[in-house]
DNA sequence: GACCACGATATCCGTGGTGTATCGGGAAAG
DNA sequence: CTTTCCCGATACACCACGGATATCGTGGTC
């Protein structure tokens, strides 16, 4: 009483192809007494006959027909479960979860993710739009592989990512088309104060606190919206000053004008995270994706990896 | 370099379920060492590591995850093999292919059929209308399983079927309902020959000739029809008197009117015939439906049966 | 009636899967 | 920091099972 091993599939499949044991038995690269032996043990097991043995050939029974059919399937499957292995190993199938900053999705993103998409089409890319704070919370929750935001994780666990910067940006204003700054090549900081303004969400408590270390009164009293989007769009509405990375000057929107902010004012840069003992095939290629495309983020990259080459297979 | 078995995909699959090495061994009823040979023989196979071995617990990778779920399908589809070849062998799936001449399908068929179709939901069971001699040679040449015809299968192979009986029939006139002879119980061979016949297509040439021994002439000037329906529409066109087999009657026209012919005149009986060395289950199960069903036929397989009892595996 | 082809059976051999015993390493507890 | 414990890997012996060779039994053919 042993059980139904792949060898009996293989053999009663070769059996059924060539008709005949011996021929069948050479094809297998055996003798034909085993082949007899192990086509009588799969009967025995599955308990029909599945070949009848004729004169004229051996050709599968009603029963056999049936196994048979399943048969194949499975050493199709059991192949298949090998390509399959070997391709995931590659990172060539899988999904990778990006959580992503909007402003990142106006530069260094769309060519990554486009080259990406183009080199492992099989994959499965979810990007997702987000904030900073939902991007590294998704990444250390286990629920993203990448995160893409503006000053990179803090706080609990951060230290478990790799982090490399992606991006630089300094302020810049928008405004309506409308307004007495459209046209102007740049404002200065007390020009904003005066203003009513329009800002990321939680950009008042993080990054634009200095700059209105003096008087933080225009901060207190500005919109607030989620994205650069909504800011640029609440900017057209003439609601405010709009305050945004520089990148969001690739908003390609007529009605808006950007202005830089003097003095220059740099903002934290974009950061791409992920996990340092993250073992994913996907997110090797993907990181090698990065490297090859960024220059400046790719020898970063490198550094890391030969610093620390336990971070990840890439 | 051995082959990859479905033992491998069993320990496989309890290792990634119970993610433990010792535990799952446990499962499987072997003991934890060459649980771990048997993976790490598996993982050189694939050429791929499978599992991530850490002090948490065992989890599978990415290339782990891939194999898997084909794994599983695989085993499932062994596991089919078995129920399926067992289903097959017990006639429970698969296909019948009749043929099956349109009287008999007005009386005995449909109530065979009917349960077998109830007992046997999952076999494909195709029935197709002939006429007696098609009938005869689609079994001869493998197209049909079971063949129903009147009189049986003649000449050349006919010693390789087995024919039983399933129901007996003399000849009936059928009229149109404005005919002369609608109301009458009856009508001779001597009016009939008076009158344009409408008789099955080689009708003329076998069971019928008999019966004008005197003067052949009204079957020479018959019409003729490949079916009894078409006898019966032909009939109630004013084509003639139609002529045709008893069982006829039973076809719910109100507007044609049938008389028996005087004397009686018994036609060639309704034959089943099937190939006395077809090994097939499902015919098997249908001869026990027909055996079960009908009395007489029935007692006349039974003895077939007993006398010759290779025939098939009822 | 003898030969031939083919599958089944018998017997021996070797591989390899399994069990017992043990090692090595990493994490948690003291 | 040391000890302990847990768990997977390794070592080794055993034997069951798959495979090879030799032979038999049988049905078909010339």
């Amino acid at each position: 009483m042993v059980a139904v091993e792949a060898r009996h599939l293989r053999y009663a499949v070769a059996l059924a192809e060539h008709g005949h044991f011996g021929r069948a038995a050479a094809s297998l690269g055996i003798a034909q007494p085993p082949l007899s032996t192990q086509i009588a043990a799969l009967e025995r097991e599955v308990g029909e006959r599945l070949f009848d043995r004729t004169s004229r050939g051996v050709f599968p029974t009603a029963a056999g027909e049936a196994f048979l059919v399943r048969a194949r399937a499975a050493l199709a499957e059991m192949h298949r479960a090998r390509i399959d292995a070997a391709r995931a190993a590659r990172g060539e199938t899988g999904r990778l979860r990006i959580g992503v900053v909007a402003s990142a999705l106006l530069d260094p993103l769309p060519t990554v993710l486009g080259r990406f998409r183009r080199s492992r089409p099989e994959v499965r890319l979810i990007v997702q739009e987000m904030t900073t704070p939902e991007v590294a919370a998704g990444l250390l929750d286990g629920e993203l592989d990448v995160a893409v935001g503006r000053g990179g994780p803090r706080g609990a666990g951060a230290e478990d990512l790799v982090t490399v910067p992606i991006g630089a940006d300094h302020l810049v204003a928008v405004v309506s088309a409308a307004h007495p700054f459209a046209g102007q090549p740049g404002v200065t900081v007390e020009q904003l104060a005066a203003e009513p303004l329009v800002v990321e969400t939680d950009a008042a408590e993080s990054y634009l606190r200095p700059l209105f270390a003096d008087d933080p009164a225009p901060l207190g009293a500005a919109a607030t919206a989620r994205d650069i989007h909504t800011i640029a769009g609440l900017a057209a509405c003439c609601a405010g000053v709009g305050l945004g990375p520089s990148r969001m000057r690739l908003i390609a929107r007529p009605d808006v004008w950007f202005c830089d902010v003097a003095p220059r004012y740099r903002l934290p840069d974009l950061q791409m995270s992920f996990r340092a003992a993250d073992p994913s095939p996907v997110l090797a290629a993907f990181l090698d994706v990065v490297r090859r495309n960024c220059a400046r983020v790719g020898s970063r990259l490198d550094d890391l990896l030969a610093r620390h080459p336990a971070i990840t297979q890439v």
